[in-house]
DNA sequence: ACTAATTATGCATGTTTGTGCATGATGTGG
DNA sequence: CCACATCATGCACAAACATGCATAATTAGT
């Protein structure tokens, strides 16, 4: 016997997480051994819970266990499609700060597995998101965590972001008009980007289609204080003229993938 | 004889570290010794935690290979049993110290939804979890994220740590004996349960049988540290004396649903 | 330095575990 | 309803295993 069968259950976990399923005729001809053998690990794996046996082969645990504490929510094509373009923004090597919000929540999992950076967060769900990809380094802000937002407030969190000088931030705006400027919902949420706008090198926001061209009241400061700003694929050419006139970088995501 | 039995089984260990396995007749021909006593040598290391024993040979400890995500999703009936006895012992409006742990996440959520207290963690998993219950403040610790524990470690959040008085902690053991005591795999994880045991008013371990009667590399301190220890309804009544002979409250958790 | 106690090792024993094959049952798709 | 794939179960066999015991090596005590 060359390999152990606990290794070979193991490796046969890996492929479910990667391939997404895994069919039993296929394992025990990359194994070298019977059908037989690979339909008992796939039966003690689901026993054990890891996984959900299906005539075939077997499937990822999925429902309750990833979805349920790493939800993103709506719209979450789009947002990975304004993702996919953030990532593409990242220097490898350096120090990104990502806001809290769900658009960079969803935006995370569009970022490739190899992308190599240290990554600071005030944002719980986006920390535990950020813990799948293998290489990248996580500093975690603390502080009272808001239920609104989602993400720690308050003075002790404000003073750690303040400490920090990212070369580059993603900033999560409610609101964003190109006359009115920035705007959050809550003012301690507020107060955490303002800090993020003044120490960080090169801000950035992704911003969905429905938050162009309106406000909230809690303003942040005028749209050109972002150096950057990255717009869906079929957002309005009015509103991205208004913000290269007023010299920021605008960019456009990829159209989302078509189910 | 011209190799000590423990250079013998540092030898192994640095094998295992390197190869990513070992199997038991081929290290007793490359130590010259019997397949016996390599057994023993395997059997010896895992009961200190230094490695996973398996059918043919050992595999290492496996922080690396499976992650802390694909940990939360295994045999969460049996940690929600876990998870209700656990929310049995809050004190409605007191604070109260969740430690990071697969086990400590799925207890989350068997919590009732209007449970009322202040929960101080440093997993942001845990976190994203906590959220979802209403009536709960939430305090998050921040620092450095360890991909092998899922949360914050070293020194800041330590630091952090140290500055609080829970009256409840519920701390997450890797291994617990009645007689090795309590022990964990990582090492800054070590000291932040350290802390934990230092300054919280009651400390609470739920444990899986599986952590029963198993050590790990970093010792936390006796059992009796613990002020009370949970086991599932099929824990074995043996070892459940052995903790009440210490003084220490044992408490059964209700058998899982049945699927 | 000599003996006693402890520990490590090897061997023999019986037991457990993993595997493949045969058989019959169950599910799938036309 | 049929043909076929997939599956669960029982069985046989070999490899790996735990255990008890005898012996060799090591350590401790006086």
């Amino acid at each position: 016997m060359s390999i152990l069968a606990a290794e070979r259950q193991q490796q046969i976990l890996e492929r479910l997480g990667r391939d997404g399923r895994v069919l039993a005729a296929a394992l025990a001809e990359v194994f070298a051994t019977s059908e037989d053998t690979i339909r008992r690990d796939l039966r003690d794996l689901a026993g054990r819970g890891l996984c959900r046996r299906v005539y075939g082969g077997a499937l990822p645990i999925s429902p309750a266990s990833r979805s349920a504490q790493i939800r993103a929510g709506e719209a979450t094509d789009r947002k990975a499609a304004l993702g996919q373009a953030l990532a593409g923004l990242i220097t490898p090597d350096s120090l990104l700060y990502m806001d809290s919000g769900s658009t960079n929540l969803a935006a995370v999992k569009a970022f490739p597995d190899d992308l190599r950076l240290t990554v600071a967060t005030h944002d719980p769900a986006l920390a535990a998101a950020l813990l799948a990809k293998r290489e990248i380094t996580l500093w975690l802000i603390g502080g009272r965590v808001s239920r609104e937002t989602g993400a720690a407030v308050g003075g002790r969190t404000l003073a750690d972001v303040e400490a920090l000088r990212p070369e580059l931030a993603f900033l999560g705006v409610c609101a964003l008009d190109p006359l009115e400027g920035i705007a959050a919902f809550d003012p301690d949420d507020a107060e955490i980007k303002r800090a993020l706008l003044r120490n960080s090198g090169c801000v950035v926001a992704a911003v969905l289609n429905e938050k162009l061209e309106t406000g909230a009241p809690f303003a942040l400061g005028r749209a050109e204080s972002l150096d950057c700003v990255i717009l869906e694929a079929d957002a309005p050419e009015s509103v991205a003229r208004a913000f290269a006139e007023r010299g920021m970088n605008v960019l456009r995501a990829a159209p989302p993938e078509a189910g």
